[in-house]
DNA sequence: CCAATGACTAATC
DNA sequence: CGATTAGCCATTG
């Protein structure tokens, strides 16, 4: 049952504990906000949110390592940009050995 | 309220 | 490994 909190705003609130140089996907995002199935949903949460300075949106990724998307100026460049620059090595598109940098959420 | 939508995912070919 | 398919979901018009 819902604690009140919107899906999307847990969704913000769970991305800003992500930490630099880590990386989590959509899919884990969407069951730190307590719906496990809905990573869609999750990834259009995010994507309603583009310039969010203080919000690491660009940390997310899909399950597979590739890069998914990215709404924020300068759209997916700006994202391996911003990945690169935290240490991140993105290469053909994807994020790689991504599960090493995987970011977990706890309950 | 119903139908469409999207920064997804896992399975199949 | 790339392309396709079907499933799942909150949000929007």
């Amino acid at each position: 049952m819902n604690t009140g909190l919107k899906f999307s705003s847990v969704i913000l609130a769970r991305l800003e504990e992500i930490p630099r140089g880590r990386v989590t996907t959509y899919g884990l995002l969407a069951r730190a906000a307590g719906r496990a199935e809905a990573a869609r949903a999750a990834g259009a949460a995010v994507g309603r949110n583009p310039d969010a300075p203080r919000v690491p949106c660009h940390r997310v990724i899909r399950s597979d390592g590739r890069l998914g998307g990215y709404s924020g100026q300068g759209g997916i460049k700006t994202k391996i940009r911003l990945l690169r620059r935290e240490g991140l090595v993105i290469k053909g598109g994807r994020v790689e050995n991504f599960k090493k940098f995987l970011y977990t959420f706890n309950d």
